[in-house]
DNA sequence: TCCTTCATGAGAGTTGACTCTCACGAAGAG
DNA sequence: CTCTTCGTGAGAGTCAACTCTCATGAAGGA
């Protein structure tokens, strides 16, 4: 029984393991480096894209520690930016596996679906202090506005169709999410 | 000499046949509905995403002739917002090619760096009579925001993620685009 | 007319994402 | 100490993206 567990765990660390070193990330490669058939594998997830979103499962902090350097500033503009610099350094540290985790999701709408929360707990934790400066529809809004930018996809765009570096596309993504929050609250 | 235009318009038409009934879009797909060896196709277009990007060429419009229906508005918030419609309404009309052209680059910056630039010839013309109100930065960092905005992933990013229905997910990334020019420019 | 060039098809091969079946070996149950 | 269950591996099979080779048939040139 404890040898499920032990089974799961040496496949999630493999992806890990291939992520951190930028690897490609592939069935065949987890199960190569977890030690086990591909067909075990597959019996623990029942795809690619789920085996990664487990494997990012627990990899982020929670919201309020990792906005814990703004956690004084009720300022959301600040928040905001310091959050999606956040988001997008974290997806650039694991950016094999995003990007495999997009590539088989966008032909896939149902299992995108299931993709990690990580953007929207950071907006709402970062928003958190002002939220009741702004109308729920407003907020909504906001959040909408906010979840396009603070995303893998857009600093996917910035990087391979800008051409921007890697840091730079960071900045730009962290300077839009700033504008719109300075827009939504109402600041010039 | 005629045989080899031939073929390769039977096979751009049959990507755009496929696409416009939303067929799931793949070579062998493509080929048959081609008539055509998928070895033939493969001649002619050495991958997927370059036969889509070629079938995609010339079916849009020049970006001054798309914005004809605010030609005479100078007001670059509502210029942008309809360059934004637009082009996220063309994303819609060929949805299953667009995610298959994303879904086939995202694993390869350097065929996605030959993405078409529909978004910035549309994000250019919309900002031209009111580009020489800000300094070629402030210009330069605008569409770089539009540009996360105005595209194919910004909108499957707020149906499979955000789960709008498709028209109010336009609805949603054209407000963006207009928040973004307009706080460029200053407005309120 | 003969011959070369050329467009194409057929088919095999590779890799990755999966699915399924079969069988082995270890561990717990009686 | 058997018997069953369970976790696994091996291997075959499908489909798509490609890559390569070989053969055929049609068109054009000499």
């Amino acid at each position: 029984m404890n040898q499920k567990a032990r089974t799961r765990t040496a496949i999630v660390r493999a992806v890990h393991e291939l992520a951190r070193s930028g690897a490609e990330i592939t069935m065949p490669s987890v199960a190569k480096a977890a030690l086990v058939s591909e067909a075990t594998a597959y019996r623990y997830f029942p795809d690619l894209v789920t085996l990664l979103l487990e494997a990012d499962d627990g990899t982020w902090p929670d919201p309020a520690v990792a906005l814990a350097p703004v956690a004084d500033s009720t300022d959301p503009v600040e928040r905001m930016g310091f959050a999606a610099k956040v988001l997008l350094d974290g997806v650039l540290a694991n950016e094999s596996a995003v990007r495999a985790m997009i590539a088989g999701s966008i032909t896939r709408p149902e299992v995108a679906a299931r993709r990690p929360g990580h953007r929207f707990g950071l907006i709402d934790a970062a928003l958190a202090p002002a939220a009741d400066r702004l109308d729920p529809a407003g907020l909504a809004r906001l959040r909408r506005d906010l979840a396009v930018v603070v995303g893998a996809e857009a600093l996917f765009t910035l990087t391979d169709l800008c051409g921007l570096g890697r840091q730079d596309a960071v900045e730009s993504a962290v300077h839009t999410a700033r504008t719109l929050t300075g827009a939504a609250f109402g600041d010039r």
